[in-house]
DNA sequence: CTGTTAACGGAACTGTGGTTCCTTTAAGCT
DNA sequence: AGCTTAAAGGAACCACAGTTCCGTTAACAG
């Protein structure tokens, strides 16, 4: 066999799929910090040595696991209005933060991001394939001439999501449907208003 | 002397403000995870026995931190304008964010909060507090008729906040002063249009 | 099918974050 | 000023997350 070759197949893929599965049931039971690989490794059945060899900290397996997630795609709205798709939007983000499995797993990952160079460069390119997903939405808006030529599509969703994420994160308000309406209502207000387009500023 | 009494004066006070004084350091240089109370210590001149009774983890330590922080507040600004106070506040907040002390201060407190309820807790009551003093901007605003009647103060507030935060905490875009600037835009736009008054809904 | 070796696994080892125990210092009452 | 004891400090101790070592399994080339 060549020397050096790498060896994806059949046991070593199986291993990776068992300890990210065991590395999620973990964050959402103990989070971020309480995290202990042996205990991954004890869940995964797998060899504790192993999950040290291929991953090394928490951080880095939370890295592979946030690659892993970001594979998996969430199908956008297409309601034919702007506020429409953008409710749609913050009360699938609202339902996500809020369930006590995927809540606690995100809530997880972005302290690991924090946290570890390689885990905040996998959460951004997270949340940018998620913002491109959804930025569409935006787009036919602006063709629909529900806003301004110019609108930055990208903005106006991450404008969506800020709030939400705020009161999980920092401010601790309840994130309710009537938080994710808000959010929404409000982004869709502010791209309205030119906010977002690249030639605003003065009110 | 009574039995039981506590002793705040003098020395444990001293001990307290060194410690408190000597987390931040650390949680600034190191960050949340790989802070070690007997650095702490250290860095106070105290026996790490003293930091582990009062306080017991790096959370707890956090919680009291905060509390501490609490206590200095910052003053609002009062233009007379809901943009110009907004956008005031706005900037405020993104230059701490980018600071590298604070910066790193505040993302390391907000991390302890997502993992114990005490710090939780402090975290809450940290920005309630920062809200309610910035909140008669917008009162005063609604009163000069530049926004509808009802709407919620504090609601408004966070607005401007939660896009900064979401930048640096989760989708890693740039906190610049462009940024504040269109998250004060944003919730000012969405607060004339009457989306944080509680009879909102339609629109 | 066979040989090579990448990748896994078990067990013994180690370093350090955290605890315990006991002594010393000084806060605060009379 | 003197006495009591809350609170700080030092040092030995402990547990366990993370590492090292080496033997075992199985992926893949021929």
């Amino acid at each position: 066999m060549t020397v050096g070759a790498i060896r994806p197949g059949g046991r070593t893929a199986r291993v990776r799929a068992a300890v990210l599965r065991a590395a999620s049931d973990a964050l959402i039971e103990h989070g971020f910090d309480r995290l202990d690989l042996a205990d991954v490794a004890r869940r995964a059945e797998v060899g504790k040595t192993t999950v040290y060899r291929r991953w090394g900290t928490v951080a880095g397996l939370v890295a592979d696991l946030l690659a892993d997630m970001a594979e998996q795609s969430s199908p956008r709205a297409d309601t034919g209005s702007l506020i429409e798709d953008l409710r749609a939007n913050a009360r699938l983000v609202q339902r996500t933060l809020v369930d006590p499995r995927q809540g606690a797993l995100f809530r997880a990952v972005i302290v690991a991001a924090t946290c570890d160079p390689r885990a905040a460069e996998a959460l951004h390119r997270f949340y940018a394939v998620r913002i491109a997903e959804w930025a569409p939405c935006v787009d036919q808006a602006v063709q629909r001439a529900e806003l301004p030529v110019g609108t930055d599509a990208a903005e106006v969703i991450r404008a969506v999501s800020a709030p939400l994420y705020y009161r999980l994160l920092v401010s601790g308000d309840p994130v309710d449907e009537a938080a994710a309406d808000r959010a929404a209502e409000g982004a869709a207000a502010a791209a309205r208003a030119g906010v977002y387009t690249p030639t605003n500023g003065r009110n």
